[in-house]
DNA sequence: ATAGAAATGATAAATATTATTGAAAAGTTT
DNA sequence: AAACTTTTCAATAATATTTATCATTTCTAT
């Protein structure tokens, strides 16, 4: 597992290779969200990034983000809710959602399952599993 | 397997229990998604539902389909893009989701996820598995 | 048939996302 | 370095999606 340093080298090394400036704004959403481990929506990143760079646009984070996700260093996540939520995170992992809360917690499960390239017409390259749930807190909560 | 005959008598039956009335525009919504097999977006349901009932309104549509959710006769799916989609198939089945065009198909996996009823303080209740790819349309339009 | 409760339709409001645009920054050529 | 081109930025406008409001209608039990 990297550190937030290494990955932020790694990015520099990316938008370098492919032509991208590295901007304070890209390299803020980045790094806000490589700080977050619960999936942040866009507006989530935007109110953190203001905190270092009060005049940041929402526009520019949405930007940003759709450019992340293009060069593979951060992935949409979208199960609950409706809004987009954004995962630095891009290693094939799992989670486990909060049906009443929306919570999203990563999750390290053990068993793989063993999808073949072609499905149904389809090529596939990756998969992910959703779990859903009661949170610890929400459990408490439904018992009062 | 239930016909959808049978499936809108489980609703009507369902109503009667919990107090619900059964209003045309319920039926012609949980009707018109049981009888798709595309996981549909709420826009569609409205414009297939119109055909019946000109007059219905897209807040009915919304409203309905909340209400379909939380008797469980329906789930809202999100897995791609930005609008919410919904499925009359409630049963444990998995999905093979196009990334170039956002087409998701249902997929009946073998293999079985054992999920400890207790997973990082959640309650867990159910799972899904994403398969991500290109579907075989795509494919071909990618080589040209 | 009537009354009361609940649902609908029309519309407004709220959220969420994307497109546009002019300016600034960076890169190139001379 | 100046002039020119290209890329990116930020702000705003525009669009898309979802939810709330409320007067009216419909449903259901009596
Ligand atoms: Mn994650
Ligand atoms: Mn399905
Ligand atoms: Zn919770
Ligand atoms: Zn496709």
């Amino acid at each position: 597992m990297q550190n937030t340093h290494e990955k932020l080298e790694l990015f520099v090394k990316k938008c370098k290779e492919i032509g991208l400036k590295i901007t304070p704004q890209r390299l803020a959403v980045y790094e806000v969200l490589l700080k977050s481990y619960n999936h942040p929506t866009v507006e989530e990143i935007y109110e953190e990034v203001k905190k270092m760079y009060p005049y940041v646009s929402l526009a520019t984070v949405y930007r940003t983000l759709e450019t992340l996700e293009k060069i593979g260093l951060v992935k949409r996540v979208c199960f609950w809710g409706n809004s987009a939520r954004y995962d630095a995170n891009t290693s094939e992992h799992h989670h486990l959602i909060c049906e009443k809360c929306g919570r999203i917690e990563d999750i390290d499960l053990e068993q793989k399952l063993a999808i073949p390239e072609n499905l149904q017409g389809f090529k596939t390259h990756s998969y992910s599993v959703n779990i859903y749930g009661l949170c610890s807190e929400c459990q408490s909560n439904q018992q009062a």
